[in-house]
RNA sequence: GGAGGGAUUCCCGAGCGGUCAAAGGGGGCAGACUGUAAAUCUGCUGGCUCAGCCUUCGGAGGUUCGAAUCCUCCUCCCUCCA
């Protein structure tokens, strides 16, 4: 990539990005045209990373396309702590072996995006499991009850008399602690994660180092529009799904919510963006518009051929009413009477219960070779192929098998 | 250390001896409408060999013909006092 002025790498640096503090520091050291060390901190139990978390990790892209090293550190001290979000019990602790294996998998998903070799990958037990507890109480003395006060989960959790447990202070100072062993010049995270960042440049400023910048990237909201992509909410789209999954999943986004994904994901430039925006103001089929990102998404994850591929079936089998072409196919085994069509149905995995199945049906989500079924006591005989769909997107090839 | 309050189905939250598989809301799923949109409307939302049966209301016992509801012990959480 060509070399950039301080200037230009600054503009491209705050696109998209919620808060930059302070911008006047990170234009100067931009101006030194060393590269610098850009830090971001993962959790080690989820290597299932989704479209949000990539929202930072396009953001360190960018960062290693401007020169700059990336420090991708994985939180195995702070993850064998506990959780600081402070909502879920205490987790139990993982294993050495149990962190490598999250790693390897991290890397798999992050170079998808990042490049390898502008990419440092630590660990921060790597010097926090040599920390004396002598010097962990230095570290505590370092910030008061009333500054940790000041973030805004302790404070609605202090003022609505919710427990804080004692670790969960520790958790920034370790956090911060980390950007002063690592001489951080820059710090990455997630709105919700401002305070954490500030702590490792106030540790910074302490200890006699030069303070990092902070950098907050806005949450990227789940597939329902409202609440913030997580796993455990559901509304997420994974970055290891299957093509078709992913194209779907981005397909039923809302109009609204698809350019927030545009803003956020696309790496598509903003003049591109602006344009798509333009066309649907004045007309264009905003689906058309969605059916380009979620190619581009699909594309980033899983080879150039895949989007494209992924549009076309989605495509095909939406529009055209064209069964899927990569259904599953169960074998199971009858008597001579065949098999209740609940039983099939879960055995098939398209439905998690009998009682499940027959709702279903009731419902007339059920359909068997393309014909919408209301029997709930039918049975498929013995010896039979045939495909069946719930709802309108759960597909299984059947074939039962007489004794 | 003392005194109270609480733990209910995925979540929040009613129920306070039978009519409770358990109100209401959220979420989810399905149907209609569509652009597989979103919004809206409607229905469903423990399991099974499904017009019947079985298992659920923090855990273990007990009272009763019958308990989510009453009693005893235990575990965890919260509040107030010290």
């Amino acid at each position: 990539m060509k070399m950039a002025t301080a200037k230009e790498a600054l503009a491209l640096i705050k696109r998209g990005s919620e808060e930059i503090l302070l911008e006047e520091e990170l234009l100067q050291r931009l101006e030194t045209g060393k590269p610098l060390r850009v830090k971001a901190g993962f959790d080690p139990t989820a290597p299932d990373l989704h479209l949000g978390h990539t929202v930072l990790i396009n953001k360190l892209r960018q960062f290693q396309q401007l020169g700059h090293e990336v420090i991708f550190l994985i939180g195995d001290f702070t993850g064998m702590i506990g959780d600081p979000s402070g909502k879920s019990a205490t987790r139990k602790p993982l294993t050495r072996e149990e962190v490598l294996e999250n790693a390897r998998t991290y890397q798999d998903q992050i170079f998808k995006i990042l490049d390898p070799e502008r990419t440092r990958v630590v660990f921060n037990s790597e010097w926090m499991g040599k920390l004396s507890a002598a010097e962990l109480i230095q570290l505590a003395g370092r910030y008061t009850v009333a500054r940790m006060l000041e973030r805004d989960d302790f404070h609605k959790r202090y003022t609505n008399n919710q427990p804080i447990a004692i670790h969960e202070f520790l958790y920034p100072l370790i956090q911060g602690y980390d950007s002063v062993v690592l001489k951080a010049d820059v710090e990455l995270g997630g709105t919700d994660q401002k305070f954490n960042l500030l702590v490792g440049r106030e540790l910074q400023k302490q200890m006699g180092k030069r303070p990092q910048v902070v950098l907050t990237m806005p949450l990227l909201e789940g597939t329902d529009g409202v609440q913030k992509m997580s796993k455990s909410l559901g509304n997420y789209i994974g970055i290891q799904e299957p093509p078709n999954e992913m194209f779907g999943k981005l397909m039923s986004i809302s109009d609204e919510l698809m350019w927030r994904y545009y803003d956020l994901l696309s790496f598509r430039s903003n003049e591109e963006i602006e344009r798509l925006k333009r066309e649907v103001a004045e007309g264009a089929n905003p689906r058309d518009a969605k059916l380009a990102l979620a190619e581009e998404i699909v594309s980033r994850f899983h080879g150039p051929s895949a989007g494209p591929a992924a549009r076309e079936e989605f495509i095909a089998r939406f529009q055209k009413g064209a069964l899927p072409e990569d259904m599953s196919l169960v074998e199971l085994q009858s008597g001579a009477d065949g098999l209740p069509i609940a039983n099939v149905l879960r055995d098939a995995g398209l439905t998690p219960s009998t009682s499940e199945a027959l709702r279903m049906i009731r419902q007339g989500a059920v359909r068997i070779d393309g014909e919408r079924i209301e029997a709930t006591d039918l049975r498929l005989p013995a010896d039979s192929d045939h495909v069946l769909q719930v709802g309108k997107r759960r597909f299984a090839r059947v074939r039962i098998r007489g004794a």
